[in-house]
DNA sequence: GTTTATATATTACGTTCGTAATCTATAATG
DNA sequence: CATTATAGATTACGAACGTAATATATAAAC
């Protein structure tokens, strides 16, 4: 059956909206089309009309995915600039975001799994980076642009690193542990 | 065809060896039974005389990446105990590490990935933080025991998490940026 | 030297995979 | 209202997957 054409763009936001989570949940390999579709509330059939490949919806919803986590990064800095990194670090490094996979960061998910594939999807994640380090590079402290550059990414990098760590470990007191050492290397005054 | 006990155990440690490789190149899903025996220089059929499962031989592999190392950091400390905290981390935040996917850290490779499996698997990534942590622990400076493992945890997040963007990104400069800011920031007199 | 145990090769199983052709119902177009 | 374009369902494809049964050759055990 057809369907309307804001229904089939609407369709379209939900195949990309439960990849996103799907991907970040279970891996890019660890989801199949048929199944995915079928979670959109669909047959797999309509699949090759909205994408051209299965490759092409991982770089879609690693985009998606990526913006939206941005997007809530934005409105912290809004809403408290002053606490910004404060309020971002401890979000980022909580026992929720550890357990919240297909919610949470998509470069901890599957930036791994991004660095063995081709352009559209890594330059998903190329912007992902540049973008958020950007945003975190204004929070930090740092005589000269380049010092908070470089102080931003490495804050980025540890909490990327943390939050796989904290993730690919099997013993809660160990996880936590990871978690907090290194919200307190960003922000040394969190309780 | 048979073949001695001693050489089973080689062909067993070449799959092992193999494996270890090629899944932290393509991943857990990233390639196959048949296609990994093939590489080791056998036929499938023998696989499951020498592992449970997949998933048996993903844990075998994968303590034995981390276990390698593990070893690799064990004798630079013992080579040159005063700098190998610089040693260690110049080497894990290079470039020829970042391309050199098959031999590198599983931790990074793998880890976002492990999080996703059951307990041998898990168990293994478990083992490598701890005794990779408590190795950092030595070689840095702090008041308390407490401090330096705090410390050392942090450090091996950021190695881990600079590891993981430095490969997702396309940008070579934007690449390089980040490894050099984590090691800075681990090093700091390191040029 | 004969027997037995077993490491690997061959073959095959039932699934699941990504992709695509075909069909059908209906929205868009005139 | 008639025509045309198309979104999604149905069905099917060949390939690859993990697993396993069987066959075979030879090392190990006696």
């Amino acid at each position: 059956m057809k369907v309307s054409r804001a229904e089939a763009a609407q369709n379209r936001e939900r195949i990309i909206d439960t990849a996103a989570k799907l991907f970040r949940e279970r891996g890019f390999d660890g989801i199949g089309v048929a199944d995915l579709m079928k979670s959109a509330g669909m047959t797999h059939g309509g699949f090759y009309g909205h994408f051209a490949s299965k490759e092409d919806l991982m770089a879609q919803a690693s985009m998606h995915a990526l913006e939206g986590s941005l997007n809530t990064l934005r409105q912290v800095v809004e809403h408290d600039r002053e606490n910004a990194l404060a309020i971002i670090a401890s979000t980022y490094l909580s026992t929720t975001h550890r357990d919240q996979r297909g919610e949470g960061c998509a470069m901890a998910a599957l930036g791994a799994e991004a660095a063995r594939h081709g352009s559209p999807l890594r330059a998903a994640f190329t912007q992902g980076v540049r973008t958020t380090v950007e945003l975190i590079t204004e929070l930090v402290t740092g005589r000269t642009r380049r010092a908070k550059h470089q102080r931003a990414l490495t804050i980025y990098a540890s909490m990327v690193g943390a939050l796989v760590l904290a993730r690919a470990v099997e013993d809660e007191a160990l996880s936590a542990e990871i978690l907090e050492s290194v919200l307190a290397s960003i922000v040394p005054e969190a309780d």
